[in-house]
DNA sequence: TGTACATCAGTGAACGCGCGTTCACTGATGTAC
DNA sequence: TGTACATCAGTGAACGCGCGTTCACTGATGTAC
């Protein structure tokens, strides 16, 4: 069976699909971008979409599956601290969550657009942004001066990073900005000074 | 021309159509809502709907009109204090938005989804948006203890005020949180230990 | 106050556009012998 | 190594569904005299 030629190209086809995709999401919208217009973005012909993935749906799905897996890479991340107390340690979130998101917005946002108006997303997006909740309630709970229950405040927390991060206002000082405002919000601060 | 039953009544349907409009895009959302579900709603025949409205974005813009006439009455507000070190400033300012934003949710997320699909729509939300932004931002620059510039920490307090207040999570509570985050976030807080 | 005609909100079937999806076809790769 | 047939990615025109929008029609309200 040679190497293989025919399959590798399919696969290739498919990739390239996936990249005109998100070139496609990022000029037109997830919402506002038809078939065409990403086969014409691959320099393919409509059908040749249907090929390789079933509808839309499917080729966000096989980004986000891309995205994910990438995901469970670096979650392996340096041991860290967990204390929210120190400073350092939610801006290692913070930028954990800021890269992360930054890096993927195309795909974030288009998962956004998606939950909009298919429900099967919209619990996807819920089950994927959910053990991050999770684990910054855990964090939370370990603190004695939050403005609110951990979960109300993880969501809170989680909440204005995506919400900040989809937004356009880049820089790298967003991200020290972002963690003043939070190490400062849920009491880390202050708990310092109380300290001194 | 007697009472003008007609006209009346016309201006009657036109509003129970909007009503109707609103009690659809709260079960389908706006972009899944299909103009026979509006008129279904309403009781009425397709066709009825142009009478009155050229299409599904007139509607919306019709919706959006009743709610800055309410906003403009409601601006009327009675003198608050304007120093965020203080905490009821900030928690008059919490709830102004947070209430105002509760009352009109279906509106404002039909906003947002009319947004992701229409440069129009996304331009007037960035419009209706943009003096709050300069308003919050105002009173920030007054403090000297920002986690970053006046303007970008506004756009971080009002996009998590959105995008908090448009997630299910209710209660009176929340505005006390996010009061509290919020103020302690911006070195409300701390000013005032540092006061002691 | 009454009659004849005009206007207009509302109806719902029909129309037609946009776009997702299919399918007969092509040419290149793979397989059998 | 070569030949004959099979398979499959890719093509693009055509199909057809969904839904927004139109339009001929109805009956009630308005106007004129």
């Amino acid at each position: 069976m040679s190497v293989g030629v025919r399959k590798q190209q399919a696969a290739q086809t498919g990739a390239e699909l996936k990249a005109a995709g998100v070139r496609a999401f990022a000029r037109l919208g997830y919402l506002n971008t038809k078939i065409t217009d990403i086969t014409a973005e691959a320099g393919r012909a409509a059908g040749s979409f249907y090929t390789h993935y079933a509808n839309k749906e499917a080729l966000l799905e096989a980004l986000l599956a891309d995205m994910l897996v990438e995901g469970d890479e670096s979650a392996a991340s340096p041991g860290h601290s967990d204390d929210f107390r120190d400073r350092a340690a939610v801006r290692f979130h913070v930028a954990q969550f800021w890269q992360f998101y930054r890096r993927h917005r195309v795909v974030m946002v288009a998962l956004q657009q998606a939950a909009t108006v298919n429900e099967a997303f919209a619990e996807r997006v819920r089950e994927m942004s959910e053990p991050d909740v999770q684990h910054v309630a855990d964090h939370l709970a370990k603190l004695d001066d939050l403005p609110g229950d951990p979960l109300t405040v993880a969501r809170m927390v989680t909440t204005l990073m995506s919400a900040f991060a989809a937004s356009a206002y880049e820089d790298e000082s967003a991200i020290d900005t972002l963690t003043d405002f939070i190490h400062a919000g849920i009491g880390g601060r202050q708990e310092r000074n109380a300290l001194r």
